[in-house]
DNA sequence: CGTTAGCACTCTCGGCCTTAGAGTGCTAAA
DNA sequence: TTTAGCACTCTAAGGCCGAGAGTGCTAACG
C-alpha cells in the first residue's frame, strides 16, 4: 500500500485513538493529535481519500471514521510502533513465569493465564511435538494380582499413567514380559499406527489366551489419545465479556462457544517460524466466528523436538503492538525457562515449577 | 406455610408459568389455567394476599406477579411435583453416561459437561475422599542415571506421577531403597502431615546425601497438592448467557468469574446424604454472587470411600422440578456405574471408559 | 360471606417527533 | 494545496402519546 506520509501518520492517529477509546474519530480529534500542523479540514480531504481506499470506515455519514480490516492490516505491516514494555510488566511477567500460577501444576494453564491476564484477551496455549506424540518407554508396575499400572514415558517427557483392573489374575513375571513387548512393539509409534494387527502379533508374543494385552493396547491407545488432547487450552474466555464489542450476549456466546471447542483451537493460526508474531485480522481469518476479531500469536521453544504455542483472540479494535510485546516477551521466557530446564535437573528452588520437565502435560 | 389448597394451586400456576415464559404472570392468565373455575376477580385477590405473604412479588403496579425467593421455596419444598424423565431423557443419559463424552477422559469432565448439556446450566462437578487424599503406595522407575519417575497410587483409586531429573547419578538399588522408604514413611498421610521432620528422618533412613530425598518428598507434595486442586471443575459455564436472567453481561460475567474460581466452587452448597437433591435459592446462597441465582446438587456414590457431587448453578427463575429429575437420575447412573465397576475389571467393552476406576482422577 | 362483573386507575412499552451535537463534504478564498 | 465557512446529514437522547396489560376497589349477586 502506497501511502503518503500523512495519510500513514493519519491512519496511524486514527487507530491508535480508535483503540484507545473505541469511538469513531472525527477530523477535529485528529487535527488536534498534530497540533496546529495541519487544519481538520485537510484531514477531512485525506480522510476522505483514506476511507476510498479501503483503510477507513464510517458506521454512517456524520459519524467519524474506523479502521477497516485493510485498515488495521496496514497499521501491523507498516505503521505499528514497537511497543516498549513498562519495567512493572516486565517483573509481573517474570515472575509470574518464575512461580507459576498458584495452585496449578500445568504449564498450559500456567502460560495461559499469564497470557489472558496480560492482555485482557482470551489466551489459548499448545504444545506440539515435531513427528507427533508417542511412547519412548513402558513400565508395568504390578500392584496385585488383579492390578497394575501402565505407566508411559512420552517423547514430549511428559508421564502418563492408567490403572487397570483384571478379572484373571496375572502376576509380575508376566507383567515384565508384557512391558517388554511393548517396549519392543509399540514405543515411538503414534496412536494411529497402533493397529488391531500389531496387537494380534503382540499377543501371540507373549503368548497372552486372557485379552491382557488387548485391554493394555486399548489403554495405550487412549493414553495417547488423551496426550494429544491435552496439547491445547483455553484460558481466560470470560474476559471477553468486558470488552465492549462483545456486550451483545449472543455474539460472545458464540464465540466463547467456538473457543472452548477443542478441535477448532487446533486450527486457530499459527505462526512458522519460533518468535515471529502472526496476526490475522478479522476476515483474514477462516472461521466464521472469527470474523470480526483478530488472533494473534506466536511459538516457542519448549525444549527439545517440543514447541509451544501461545496466543489470544479479541476483538479486531486490538492495541496490537502492545499485546505483541507483551506476547512475544512471555514466549521468550518460557523459551528460556523450558530450554535452560534440559540443562537443569534437581533445583533446589521449589518456585521454580514452571521450568521444571515435571511439569509438562504430566497430567494423566 | 400454611396455605389453602386454592392458593397453592395458584402459587404453583405462577411459578410453571413464569419459568416457562419469563414473564410476569397475570390474574387472567392463571384463570385460564384453571379453565372457567374460578373467576380472574377471585384470583387477583388471592394473589395479593399471596404477596402480602412474600410469596410473590410484583415489579410495577400493572405487570403481572412473579414468584419472590421465598415464593420458591415453598414451591419446592410443598407443591413441586415429580417430573417424569422422558424416554429420550433417559436414554440420552445413559448412554452418554456409558460412553462418556468422546475425546474426554476424565470423569468429573464427562459428568459436568453432561449435566450443563442436560440441564442447559453451569453444572459442577466434585469428588471426595472421605479422610482426604494421600498415597497408597509409591514406586520409584528407574529411566536413566539422572531421571527417574515417581509413580503414586492414590487412596482414591487414581494414579498420579512425576517425571524426576537428577544433578548426581543415581542407580536402580538406590530408587529401591528410596521406594520402600516412601512407602513405609509416606503412605497414607495428608499433604499437611508431611512435614520437614518427617523428609529428614527419611534421608537418614535412606542415606541420602544428595538431596534427593528431600526433592522426591517435595515432588510428593506437590503431586497430593495437585490431587486435591483436580476434585472439582465447572462445565458449561457458557450456557449461562443463553438464559435471559443473565443478558446483562456485567452480572453474567460477575458469575462465571465467580464460577471460576476453584476455592468458591468447593464452598458450593452440598447436600448432606447421598440421593438427597440440596436445592438454595437466590438469598438463600451465602456468595453475594449467588444472591439472585440458585443452585441444586447431588451427591453420588464414586465406590469405596469415595463421594462424588454434582450440581448446576442457574437463575431462580428455574424448572427445579425437571432439573432435580435429571440431576438425581444422572447421580443414581454415575453411582451405579462407579460401584459396579468395583466388581469390574478387563471388559471387552472398550466404550464404558466413564465407568472405568482409571478414568478416576488420575490427572495429576 | 365468598365470588364476580365492572370500571377507573396505574404503569410500561413502543412509536414518533424534536432537538442538540457531531461530523461530514463542498465551495470559495487564500 | 490548504483552509475557513457553511449547509447538510445522521444519530442519540429526551419528551410525548396512545395502546395494552393488569391491578384494586366497589357494588351486586347467590
Amino acid at each position: 500500500m502506497i501511502l503518503n506520509d500523512r495519510k500513514k501518520e493519519i491512519l496511524r492517529a486514527v487507530i491508535e485513538q480508535y483503540v484507545k477509546t473505541a469511538e469513531p474519530v472525527g477530523s477535529k480529534t485528529v487535527a488536534s493529535v498534530f497540533g496546529s500542523a495541519i487544519s481538520s479540514a485537510t484531514i477531512r480531504n485525506e480522510m476522505a481519500e483514506l476511507e476510498s481506499l479501503g483503510l477507513l470506515e464510517q458506521p454512517h455519514t456524520s459519524a467519524g471514521r474506523v479502521p477497516s480490516a485493510l485498515g488495521y492490516r496496514v497499521y501491523v505491516n507498516e505503521l505499528m510502533s514497537e511497543h516498549k514494555l513498562s519495567n512493572d510488566d516486565e517483573i509481573a511477567i517474570s515472575s509470574a513465569l518464575r512461580s507459576g500460577a498458584p495452585g496449578q501444576g500445568h504449564l498450559l494453564d500456567n502460560a495461559g493465564d499469564l497470557v489472558s491476564r496480560m492482555t485482557t484477551y482470551p489466551a489459548y496455549a499448545m504444545s506440539s511435538m515435531a513427528g507427533g506424540i508417542s511412547i519412548a518407554r513402558f513400565d508395568m508396575i504390578f500392584v496385585d494380582s488383579f492390578t497394575f499400572i501402565i505407566v508411559a514415558l512420552l517423547n514430549n517427557d511428559s508421564v502418563k499413567n492408567k490403572l487397570v483392573h483384571l478379572t484373571l489374575p496375572t502376576e509380575p513375571a508376566f507383567l515384565t514380559k508384557l512391558s517388554s513387548v511393548f517396549n519392543a512393539s509399540f514405543t515411538g509409534l503414534a496412536e494411529e499406527r497402533i493397529t488391531p494387527a500389531l496387537i494380534t502379533a503382540s499377543e501371540r508374543a507373549v503368548g497372552d489366551t486372557t485379552g491382557i494385552v488387548a485391554v493394555a493396547a486399548g489403554f495405550t491407545i487412549e493414553l495417547l489419545i488423551e496426550a494429544k488432547a491435552g496439547q491445547s487450552r483455553v484460558s481466560g474466555a470470560v474476559n471477553l465479556l468486558s470488552h465492549p464489542e462483545y456486550r451483545d450476549v449472543e455474539k460472545a456466546r458464540r464465540l466463547i462457544k467456538y473457543l472452548s471447542d477443542d478441535n477448532e483451537i487446533a486450527r486457530l493460526p499459527s505462526p512458522d517460524a519460533t518468535g515471529e508474531i502472526k496476526i490475522t485480522i478479522g476476515p483474514e481469518n477462516l472461521a466464521d466466528e472469527l470474523r470480526d476479531s483478530s488472533v494473534m500469536a506466536v511459538r516457542y521453544d519448549a525444549g527439545g523436538d517440543m514447541q509451544g504455542l501461545i496466543g489470544v483472540v479479541g476483538p479486531t479494535r486490538m492495541d496490537y503492538s502492545k499485546v505483541a510485546a507483551r506476547l512475544s516477551y512471555i514466549a521468550q521466557g518460557l523459551s528460556w525457562l523450558l530450554s535452560a530446564s534440559e540443562l537443569q535437573s534437581i533445583s533446589a528452588d521449589k518456585n521454580s515449577g514452571i521450568g521444571d520437565e515435571d511439569e509438562i502435560g504430566k497430567d494423566d
